[in-house]
DNA sequence: TGCCAGGCCGGGT
DNA sequence: ACCCGGCATGGC
């Protein structure tokens, strides 16, 4: 098998074993966007509570973010960690959109994607994954998102080199499959899933990833 | 008790 | 172009 046959054999085969994720379901788009930064580095576990306190303050909402202090903003978000940070961020990213598309996320997915992408990283605060999850779960644009696990995981089964980026690893993976955001969405969260549970960071390898050679085998 | 979690930025080499 | 310290809470 190639590299591109061994990663989509992954796909099925964390699929088969795991199944579907359901990876934000119900979520407006703006949530799943203020849930992409609080996200960064930190359990999602963390982040449910700041998502509760702002939905309970009402704060899910671009006009009430675009009026509200980050000082105001920053205690609600304390679970999710580097709160004075991500409070920036989050309003960072409410006045790009109020500036450069009118406030309307309908309209700013209307931007081609690829150049969406670069000005999403032209914003303080998003890098290279959590715009790829806003274009991706919050947008439905067909892109694939690549974290800490994923890395991991495809270094430790060859299938990209130990020293990589986070470029060359995206493209192995969008190359290796049909261009579907629903497949992209699912690949990512089932990568996250299986690497919670069996891809430590301590361990030198995968303790049973889904995937056919030793010591890979579930 | 430390280590880790669905990163990113800014300053230094 | 890389490398590193800082950012911070909560769970196991």
């Amino acid at each position: 098998m190639t590299k591109g046959e061994r990663i989509r054999a992954m796909y099925e085969a964390l699929f088969d074993r795991f199944g579907p994720q359901g990876w934000w379901p119900g979520d407006s788009g703006l949530e799943c966007i203020i849930g992409a930064i609080l996200t960064q580095n930190t359990a999602w576990s963390n982040v449910e509570k700041a998502i509760t306190n702002l939905k309970r303050e009402g704060l899910i909402s671009v006009e009430r973010l675009h009026e509200t202090p980050v000082g105001r903003l920053a205690p609600l978000i304390r679970s999710s960690g580097y709160f004075n940070q991500k409070a920036k961020k989050i309003k960072h990213f409410i006045a790009f959109l109020v500036e450069r598309y009118d406030g309307s996320l309908e309209e700013m997915f209307g931007e081609d994607t690829a150049s969406l992408r670069r000005e999403l990283l032209g914003i303080n605060g998003i890098g290279p994954e959590t715009a790829d999850s806003i274009l991706l779960y919050a947008g439905g644009k067909p892109t694939f998102v690549v974290d800490a696990y994923t890395v991991r995981i495809l270094q430790r089964h060859g299938l990209v080199p130990e020293s990589t980026t986070y470029e060359e690893v995206q493209d192995a993976v969008i190359a290796s499959l049909p261009e579907d955001p629903k497949l992209f969405n699912e690949y990512h969260a089932l990568l996250v899933r299986v690497g919670k549970e069996r891809c430590k960071k301590r361990s030198p390898v995968c303790e049973g990833c889904p995937l056919e050679g030793d010591p890979h085998n579930v």
